[in-house]
DNA sequence: GCGATGTTACTCGGATACTAACTGTCCGAGTAAGCCAGG
DNA sequence: CCTGGCTTACTCGGACAGTTAGTATCCGAGTAACATCGC
């Protein structure tokens, strides 16, 4: 299993799909989002309730209801989404294996508990680099470069997408 | 679960072990180790199968046997531990997401293949962060780091501890 | 006395559970927007 | 014309199964050192 889960790529597709709408902060729902990218629809109702909890998106509730960020996107970085999603769970946890040690015969002697121990610092400070680097890369940075790759011809097509999902569907009696 | 395994915490304690015999390149086995440490012997004998795999330490068979650096410490990185117990699994594995999208509707254009994609970038120079700041540590800095903090009489104790063990067991008859 | 045998402790590798986390699915409750019927 | 009810699509949250990786244990095979036994 790798360290940072599927999730957070499903989420920063989401969000880039978000960001990137022409005109900015318009909502779509998660489940218009997800079949356009052919991601399960139901995971990823649970992914955004996580970023709505970290207050990077915010839902808007009843029909034609939906998602928009919360933040500028030059606001959140790749390190929010990652914290959101995996909860900023710790690269390494150290056992305190010093402890254990057989000399001690169970009174484990008061500077084997000095924080942190020798290897778990060096973890430590590896995991600093990675946070730091994920935190130098924000949502408009990640769309600036996807814009600059994809042809303009698609983005328009993912918008009629969005729009005639979004028209085909409409409350009260509209099939009877 | 940690990115980085608790096999790796066990090895590096291990290995700071070996590497801080004075007089350097003695040998020790590992249910020594294991035991002195109150680690599993047998998960142990794993891991240091795989750090001979590796090149990291070298065997000697049969009784009075064991395991012992193969190279000096200074030219051993955490790096290199990691590596070896973990097998340099990736950070974030990309699932290629573009490709997915509904607008292709099947047929995918060229350029989604491109590699590699701009959300899977980003991990792969936060992962290169964290390589970076685990290469710059090396046994013989952690070893000279822990000889700071612990006092001189564990150190001696830690010696006699795994004289007394190797000396407690012989081969032939000897409690008969 | 000297060589053959046996015992011991080690490495090496495979097979097998157990646990935890991630992934994905299903379902019910609550809410807001629009449509329709009745006053 | 206006108000109340109804339908719809959404969010929200819990419950649950499948998969995978890490952790840990057990066991058998092969090997080297040393003690003992037999010649």
């Amino acid at each position: 299993m790798s360290h940072i889960s599927n999730g957070v790529e499903y989420a920063l597709h989401c969000l880039l799909f978000l960001s990137g709408r022409p005109g900015g902060a318009r909502e779509a729902s998660v489940r218009d989002l997800a079949d356009l990218q052919g991601l399960p629809a139901d995971y990823m109702a649970k992914l955004f309730t996580k970023l709505s909890k970290a207050g990077l998106v915010r839902a808007t509730e009843g029909v034609r209801g939906g998602f928009a960020l919360a933040r500028a996107p030059a606001a959140i970085s790749v390190l929010d989404v990652v914290d959101a999603i995996d909860g900023g769970k710790a690269l390494f946890e150290c056992r305190e294996v010093r402890q254990r040690c057989a000399v001690f015969e169970g009174n484990e002697p008061d500077w084997t508990g000095v924080p942190p121990c020798t290897i778990h610092a060096v973890m430590l400070s590896a995991e600093q680099r990675m946070r730091e680097e994920l935190a130098r890369h924000t949502l408009a940075d990640l769309a600036h470069r996807v814009a600059t790759v994809t042809p303009p011809a698609y983005n328009q097509s993912v918008v009629t997408w969005l729009d005639t999902r979004a028209a085909s569907k409409r409350p009260g009696r509209a099939e009877s």
